[in-house]
DNA sequence: CCATTACGTCCAAATAGCGGACTAAATATA
DNA sequence: TATATTTAGTCCGCTATTTGGACGTAATGG
């Protein structure tokens, strides 16, 4: 079979080997937002190698799902699949209820807060609320999308899963998660802290001099559905305001672990 | 960069069948919007076996970029694809400037404005305001996606088509039209009396007691990039009204048709 | 300027996908 | 309720499609 990869669950009937790689190109090609990403690291990440890459980013971008930007050749999501987005009915349950309880924290702490979900190996932002301080912290957009565990938000939802939950996703994370410069050991680290302290911290955030604190939001079943995340410039996440942000933001977790018990998942 | 010239099949190095292949299924699965469509339609209209579609579906269903009703055992749009779509950095140049046209549209009128991209095939409503008259048609959703002609935005974007680029939009979108009960013969029609008098409009909208009027946006080569459509109870845009109401549209059209030719396509 | 890395393509080999034919389930009709 | 018809889903041998090592070219950087 295939030497450099190990993809032992082989299955009877195991579908569209194609589609399925297409789609890990597409959800890699997300991750690149608007930077983009270059062939080579969708070929390192994947374990595709470079000619399956390319004909495969070749039908997508005549299909319009992906772009390349013609100066950097970096591969970014196309139209094509921002209007077949737009076709699902039914928005994010979260959504709506996630809206008030941002703006809340918003508003009572000052600061911006954001709602990430879970979603499979990823935490995407999905909203985004600023607060009435002059200086607010926008370290990412709405649809960013990274390996769970790069972000607070992610170790925030890591820390909700058993030991046994968390190893498969980390592994299969852990080259994705070289990019941020961690490793597994590093980010359990991470994730026990979290787990200790029921809220995921760090002081320094994506951008010099800020910082971010995210709580997990759970379903019934104990089952990380998303997490709340606040980023503010460091001296107003400190030691001293830290615990109030916090207890605001488990207040509105809360909230919306009672809706999240509506919808299924 | 010519968008609409020949695109021949050629079966040299045509990138990756299948992929090309689980798109064409996509988009089809987004036409059926809420409702979803049937294993039977996406095997008729796209031409593919039922072997193939199935295949390609269960791998998209695995990738959660199509879900299934469990009841109805319809295909729809999946979570994944919404997340794919948000992580676009660029949403619509048009939309923005849109926004306005279609404000300023749904108060001056007082009825619903959309605005309908062309995109390939399909015409796809990304942006609706409502105005002030208590009733409001809402035929259409955002993200709405049907062939080219199926509505008057996609009458109205075809009638800025010479024949010779009408001719393969409407043979390829031949089979899903008759979903609509259109033959390319009716359409035609349709189209060359828009051409005539410069805006679409159908007395008998998607709702019974209902019309609406659409008209073309184009860039600065005189290429149709989307429509403005109203939509109302059809004693709002009876012969009288109607003059004043494609005026106005028209004024924005042109306000939008400004816009469209800082963006390249 | 040359070394290094990344992009894109070719083509023989073979694997993953194709689709005819079948069964089961659901729906329409009698 | 019973029967016919339509739809969903699966099996499996054949081959068309995909694969991936190797190569040439363009971009980057030192």
């Amino acid at each position: 079979m295939n030497a450099g990869d190990n993809e032992e669950p082989l299955t009877v009937q195991p579908g569209s080997q194609t589609v399925s790689r297409a789609m890990d190109i597409l959800r890699l090609v997300a991750c690149g937002q608007e930077h983009g990403v270059r062939l080579t690291d969708i070929v390192n990440i994947s374990g595709l190698n470079r000619p399956t890459a390319r004909r495969i980013l070749k039908t997508l971008l005549q299909e319009q799902a992906v772009e390349q930007d013609p100066l950097t050749r970096r591969y970014l999501i196309g139209s094509e699949l921002t209007l077949l987005g737009l076709a699902r009915r039914r928005r994010f349950p979260l959504l709506s209820a996630a809206s008030t309880c941002l703006n809340h924290l918003a508003q009572s702490i000052g600061d911006t807060a954001f709602l990430s979900i879970r979603h499979r190996l990823d935490s995407i932002c999905i909203a985004r609320q600023t607060g009435h301080h002059p200086i607010q912290v926008l370290s990412i957009d709405v649809g960013a999308r990274r390996p769970l565990g790069a972000g607070v938000s992610g170790v925030a939802i890591l820390s909700c899963l058993s030991h046994d939950e968390l190893q498969p996703i980390i592994v299969a994370n852990t080259t994705r998660l070289e990019q941020s410069s961690l490793t597994p050991e590093r980010l359990l680290e991470k994730v026990q802290q979290a787990k200790e302290l029921g809220y995921a911290y760090v002081q320094h955030g994506v951008m010099p001099g800020t910082s971010a604190v995210a709580v997990p939001v759970v379903n019934g079943q104990g089952n990380p559905q998303a997490a709340i995340t606040i980023t503010a410039m460091s001296d107003r996440l400190d030691a001293s305001r830290l615990s109030y942000v916090v207890g605001q933001m488990k207040e509105q977790a809360a909230q919306l672990s009672r809706h999240a018990e509506m919808n299924g998942s």
